[in-house]
DNA sequence: AGTCCCATGTAAACTGTTACATGATTCG
DNA sequence: CGAATCATGTAACAGTTTACATGGGACT
């Protein structure tokens, strides 16, 4: 889960593993998964946590129901535009410029991992779903990016 | 300040009123704003809250700082993607059609609200930032209604 | 042997939402 | 006069981050 919040889904949800081990601990006790102690090595005892099928519909079913809320992103730089009275304020083309560099590092970041991921068709068949949220992140950066730029003078 | 969050910053920054006063309290005990009690009417005791010399520095300062931190949206209908392994999943196409009709309405609505704030250029020079922040939100949502339509089908 | 990373967890602090409460103003 | 809205706050709960802790495996 640490691997897929850090490269997969990581650009639209994240949680700590503070917050994890509490919640399979809920899940466990709900009935929704199960684990097993496995033993890696010589002694170091791991967790194998799997879904109950109780679990499993319950999974099928959440994806299935409408996600009507609108994400309220929480964007700092964003919110200190709204201070930026003029356009010619001096503080706004230093402000544009280190977000530009920022988000082309991360759609750089993101086009290569892409490469890496989906080298072919393959692959994109076989996790669909991971394919679509890397492209959707690549694209909004791309988009984030091109915003700033139009600013930039 | 509920209107702005409604109708200014609101697409990228939001607080309940349950949060802010006690943040008014710290920041005044902080020093860093005062308030004074008016009366508009017969007796409706309001409070109006203004900046402080310090506290005006202290924004200054802070709309000068640099923002590093990349957001890290949380999307439940990006995250509820990742669980489509193939493009054939009867699930995908109600999904993106359901999150379309979202976006549209946003759109058209963000679109709608640019026209009534912003008929024209003086007013556009008047709240450069606040200009700023609604053309993003537009740009930004144009995206996402283009991507989803892009695996619509 | 030392360093780094993985896996496991707990505790405290902080942030944010929802619910509870009250009273005034405005508009129809 | 009733309903909607504005303004003020508190309390309980839920969600999230940061810090504290421990021990094994892998690599050099």
């Amino acid at each position: 889960m640490t691997k897929a919040f850090e490269h997969e889904i990581g650009e639209f949800w994240q949680a700590q593993h503070s917050q994890i081990y509490p919640m399979l601990k809920r899940l466990e006790t709900a009935g929704d998964i199960t684990h097993e102690d496995t033993v890696s090595g010589e002694k170091l005892a791991k967790k194998q946590y799997s879904l109950t099928p109780t679990g499993h519909d319950k999974l099928v079913a959440w994806v299935s129901e409408p996600s009507p809320e609108l994400t309220a992103t929480k964007d700092e730089f964003i919110l200190k535009l709204y201070f930026i009275k003029t356009s010619d304020d001096p503080r706004l083309q230093p402000m544009l410029q280190e977000q530009a560099a920022l988000h082309r590092a991360q759609l750089a970041h993101l086009q290569e991992r892409q490469q890496t991921v989906f080298p072919d068709q393959t692959a994109i068949d076989q996790a669909y779903g991971h394919y679509l949220i890397l492209d959707h992140a690549i694209g909004r950066e791309r988009y984030y990016v091109e915003w700033l730029e139009k600013y930039l003078s």
